[in-house]
DNA sequence: TTGTACGCGTTATCAC
DNA sequence: GTGATAACGCGTACAA
């Protein structure tokens, strides 16, 4: 009959390891801390003992103590719909962990599916004590988060560059030279007039590839236009309609902001009658697995999000952790040519000059 | 110079409110907690001053006291390519959230690349604390994580059925009225040979759907096959190339285990100058967004997962608050017929019989 | 209603 | 340099 270990045993705590080791709690944080000021064999012992013990932190009471939540936030604001076809927040997650998990950091997750309940989220976040930093993704313009963010006493990195003041170290992937690489590579297949059917227009990564696309186009003297959608296949599906409606005016190649809406794109112009990229030229975003398993394969752009996730997980934590830190950049963004793309159509002989 | 506000103002404890008050710490944690032995006058006083002082709990002190943490955990484990083009997380996740926030709880996510690690995160999430309980997604054959889950004290609720004993709730969707769907809709429309690509064999969901393709096929006397993948877009496009390879004895439509594969496989028939689905008839599963607005439109089996994710997180808040609960069944799955499935073709007249 | 111990690890102060 | 002691963080719970 062992008294004090009745049914399940009881997790050992630093006083359990402290009193067998016949030391002060203390020195036994000390020790498990690696902090100075502890005799090294006395130190050897207290580890010994603590992993016989089979004892492991606990984050709450750590967290009480330190002030610290050694967990990081990630809040999604986007429609379930239009997340679930997006390749980016898995692929970013996965990056993402790859740094906490090792650092004994956990990534909260929350998603509200509208934007007033998204400053609310981030209050809750920091009045509850959950995490002590925030990933700031899809950046907006004029974002009224950054400020938010700071007055709530967070630390915070930004997923690119916003267009107003921020508190917080930014870490980018420059996508503009895949829209410029994208451009060239069609005005090289002769194309003349290029469509771009862009993200929300408030999505700054979305105005800027869209500025972008026409600085690219002008310097090359091509005919363009841009479309703004939610980034969903639906409305990927309608600017294509709109675009294409018009046999006169239709460019010969579009551009998208993701490949979702691309590969919507292709089926409208397939359904159109239009052959891809015999009458009309593709190129997506992202380029997710299905873009090389599709028919014909989706040209798109590449960027290394997990790559990207762990980049913006490591400047957070080191933000937390109090160093002063420069903003970063990632390898840029690149074109994978595939079949989506081709030559330009010869000109229409049917519209008389 | 207003001595005890230099720079940030400490945020309000307790302790604050109760002095104001004028009452003690525990007075105001019973009128915060709406426990009953308090004067309403003083409830409504001290519920005030709460306010006014903007007062909110901490969880980290609340979690130590309790002995809760006051989230749940979900771990992916799947490769960052799969999960990246899979639609269920996100959907998942979105209606977890829903439950979630209301009732105060976080939800941790840790994303895990390999199968060896898997195990390692759930005790983490358990020794550090961290979560009061986790969603068993993606359950395998003779699941280990079940014992582990319950010998480390977390509560736990699982989607779908286990194929062995389970101390915890299951919240399931019955998927193979959906498979029954598919091939019933097939045979009707004269297909006499038909293969399954199915997911990978040791995931349950997986294999049942199989098993009931087999069955569903049985009873309609038709021929079919299963061939086995990893759900990635990849192997979908091989599974497909095999089957088809072989005129003679191609079937005559394939059912995916989900969309990104049937997308895949429609590609590689037309690649191989199949008309899909006058050649072949091509049914996916999951129903992502993307399904409608492809070329031809995807033939899908759809289930509610955002309602999954609710009911899941329902089930195991109440599991967690010591409810016994019975295993829950949401709506099933059902067919989604689009332009991707039509006529079996008529039998090839150039093999001699 | 109050007072106070408690949960668990951290850290400042002291003593040898 | 080694180590002990005690206060602290914040809310909860129980005896008084």
């Amino acid at each position: 009959m062992d008294e004090s270990h009745v049914g399940r045993t009881r997790r050992p705590t630093i006083a359990d390891v402290a009193q067998r080791a016949g030391v002060s709690k203390g020195l036994v944080s000390f020790a498990l801390n690696d902090r100075p000021g502890v005799n090294v064999a006395t130190r050897r012992r207290i580890l010994a003992i603590a992993a016989e013990l089979g004892w492991s932190p606990d984050v709450r009471a750590r967290s009480l103590s330190t002030n610290r939540s050694f967990a990081l936030g990630l809040v999604l604001q986007r429609d379930t719909e239009i997340v679930a076809g997006d390749p980016f927040f898995p692929a970013f997650i996965a990056g993402v962990e790859r740094e906490l998990s090792p650092a004994g950091q956990a990534l909260v997750l929350a998603s509200v599916p509208s934007h007033g309940r998204e400053a609310d989220t981030y209050r809750k976040l920091a009045s509850e004590r959950r995490v002590d930093g925030v990933f700031l993704a899809d950046l907006r313009a004029g974002d009224e988060r950054l400020d938010l963010i700071e007055s709530l006493g967070l630390a915070a990195v930004t997923l690119g560059h916003p267009d107003v003041a921020s508190a917080f170290p930014a870490v980018s992937v420059d996508d503009i030279d895949g829209v410029i690489a994208t451009v060239d590579h069609l005005a090289d297949l002769g194309h003349r007039s290029i469509a771009h059917v862009a993200g929300s227009p408030e999505m700054l990564h979305a105005s800027r590839r869209g500025a972008a696309f026409e600085r690219a186009c002008e310097r090359r003297g091509i005919a363009h236009r841009v479309v703004d959608t939610d980034f969903s296949a639906r409305q990927g599906a309608e600017a294509t309609r709109a675009l294409i409606a018009d046999a006169a005016t239709r460019p010969t190649a579009i551009c998208y902001s993701n490949d979702v809406m691309a590969l919507a794109g292709i089926a409208v112009a397939q359904r159109g009658g239009l052959s891809v990229p015999g009458d009309l030229s593709i190129a997506g975003f992202d380029d997710s697995e299905i873009a090389r398993h599709v028919y014909p394969s989706l040209t798109s752009v590449a960027t290394d999000v997990v790559e990207w996730g762990a980049a913006a997980a490591r400047t957070l934590l080191a933000a937390i952790a109090g160093d002063e830190l420069d903003d970063s950049e990632l390898a840029p963004a690149h074109l994978v040519v595939r079949e989506s793309t081709g030559a330009a159509p010869a000109p229409r002989r049917d519209t008389p000059s």
